[in-house]
DNA sequence: ACCTGAACACCGTTCAAGT
DNA sequence: ACCTGAACACCGTTCAAGT
């Protein structure tokens, strides 16, 4: 009653503290109208319905992202620098990633990284639909990442877990790997591991089907 | 009234019937009981709730997914046969990755399949925490393409998308870059070769931090 | 143009009561 | 041991009615 033309602006506000605290599926419409001291009919006049009002919110968080600043000597560090920033920027928004998965809006929110990436792919030399396909390859890496790492840490505790299945005796004489496969996974070190190689592997053979180098070892020999 | 001996089984059957014909968001108990010919209470004498019958679902449909064989003549290769392998057997199930993420298991689905990384990284020559490393590398970025792709196929039409951003002149004079990127992206192709490429580079160099081969590029030289 | 309460059609779950 | 209907506390959304 006592309520001075309520704008959808305010709404966002609201529902976006709402979410941050208590998560996604704390934004149900009652409890956003008490927030907001309406009725939980005056929001649809707003915002249409839950829906679009978590469109919104997700488009909103996205463009407060802002650009990434790629640091690094080499094209490949760069690369590294841009995947390892915007893990960083989407942690610190940690309800944001579900919602911007659920809502199949992935895509959405790796484009203005997209932009560094092509930059630094072409610095390191590859041109066209191989540069491309690098590009690709880092950002889905980077975003399936995040999707697995956010899932790890929701995730229950699970039987039979990795560590109850890498005692001693499973890894044929391994024990080193065992103890390692039993231990929770460092994400921060398996992030920054993992996009190295990638990059290192990208920016090193030729990225076409049926080429004989790609799949090639360069390490060290081992029996068939 | 005319209906003998509800059992779990037949509950997790028409469960799982109905969460593949309609989408795991069709599976209410309501619609579950309606489908039993049963009372919808009687469900929560057999599976406890919800929550645990779609546990019971999830792990079920994980064991049905089998061992998988991996094929190929190098490590290398075979590692990333056991990727795809992981790929094809999901991919034949659509509901159970997103079943699986919700309920935070993504996890417990790769248990089989890291048993056969950690032989063929092993045959690979690596040892230890850095085996440990680039099993858990391949195994995140999988299950993370695989949450990525489907992501994307449910995706609806984006604006701005990648397609109204890659247009000529977006791209510095690489037109095959942006075409390219215009296009949706071929899935198949493009995991196939990143999951190649980030084993090659896993297998290459040593995943350690501070080390500075791991950036290092050892393609093209580029201009600072 | 904006806000309201009442009402509708859904949910998952509990529980006392049946056999 | 197994099944049932009634009831509870929630949802999102619609809509006629207010100002």
């Amino acid at each position: 009653m006592a309520r001075s033309s309520l704008t959808r602006e305010e709404v966002l506000d609201t529902a976006g503290a709402l979410v941050k605290r208590h998560g996604p599926q704390a934004l149900t419409m009652r409890a956003l109208a008490a927030e907001l001291g309406t009725a939980v009919t005056s929001i649809y006049w707003h915002v249409g319905n839950r829906e679009s009002l978590l469109d919104a919110l997700v488009e909103r968080t996205v463009q407060e992202m802002g650009i990434l600043r790629p640091a690094g000597r080499t094209p490949a560090a760069r690369i590294v620098s841009v995947a390892r920033g915007l893990r960083r920027e989407l942690r610190a928004r940690p309800h944001l990633i579900a919602m911007v998965h659920e809502r199949g809006l992935t895509e959405r929110m790796f484009l203005p990284a997209q932009q560094a990436l092509v930059h630094e792919v072409h610095a390191a030399g590859l041109r066209g639909a191989r540069a491309a396909a690098a590009v690709r390859a880092v950002q889905f890496q980077t975003v399936g990442f995040l999707l697995v790492e956010r899932n790890r840490e929701r995730s229950p505790v699970q039987s039979p877990g990795e560590g109850d299945l890498w005692t001693a005796s499973t890894a044929d004489d391994d024990p080193a790997l065992a103890r390692a496969l039993a231990r929770p996974a460092d994400p921060d070190r398996l992030f920054a591991d993992s996009v190295r190689a990638l990059v290192e592997g990208l920016l090193a053979g030729p990225v076409q089907q049926g080429s004989r180098r790609g799949t090639g070892m360069r390490g060290r020999e081992t029996a068939e």
